[in-house]
DNA sequence: TTTAAATATGAATAAATTATCATATGAATA
DNA sequence: TATTCATATGATAATTTATTCATATTTAAA
């Protein structure tokens, strides 16, 4: 058998490997959609200042810069993909990173770009 | 001084450190347009294919349907990011993720997944 | 050196996303 | 309980992004 044809026997393997790996539909877009939640300027910079510890809407926002409908909005996006946690105290809403993998997450990104 | 005026001087002192802290404009947006390039159920399913091993356009887009168009722009899209990487053998170009941190990345994604 | 195979690309359209403005809600205080 | 402060939300306009189709490019083979 020639190098070529074993090379493509091999890569067919590896399709029918990856197939079988592959999550299903649902939770390759619950991921993604989790990329998403990470995937703009002003969302990322405000999980990088909550990775510095909680902050109610206000500090947030005055640490961001922009208006506080916006920040607002950006905040229930990453609500809505658990991406951050937020809890009531008094009149202020107190934000913070929803859990360790998202962090980490973050931690990762930061280090890649070191790497380039 | 009341516990609700410490709190505001502890998120204050907060907002210095992660001002202090926070990555230059552009490499904000140069984290977040990663993320993005992983942001797409499209996109994602190849690296999850790719995360399986190197394989050429043809292979790439028999594992995760469509058409050859759309996955030759997705791959660009990712290449630009480099999220993948590639390199020509004869008639055929061979596609890989470009790093360990994007694979660790996606690991970590899928882990998440697991804890729901 | 013409043809075929594999991949890439440009343009156009369709779809999704973001920011903004005005306003609503909830909680504290006068 | 009227007012004010902090935050959230709905509608809309503006921008981005993805997909498709047609075609170009590159390499190998006939």
């Amino acid at each position: 058998m020639s190098d070529s044809e074993n090379e493509k026997l091999q890569h067919e393997e590896r399709v029918r490997l990856a197939l079988k790996n592959m999550p299903k539909e649902e939770d390759v877009e619950e991921i993604a959609s989790r990329f998403k939640a990470l995937s703009e300027p002003s969302r990322l910079k405000i999980l990088f200042v909550l990775s510095c510890g909680e902050l109610c809407v206000e500090h947030i926002t005055s640490a961001v810069g922009g208006n506080q409908s916006a920040v607002s909005h950006q905040l229930k996006t990453m609500r809505d993909h658990r991406i951050v946690k937020c809890q009531r105290r008094g009149k202020q809403v107190i934000y913070s990173i929803a859990d360790g993998h998202i962090l980490a997450m973050i931690e990762l990104a930061k280090e890649h770009l070191n790497c380039d």
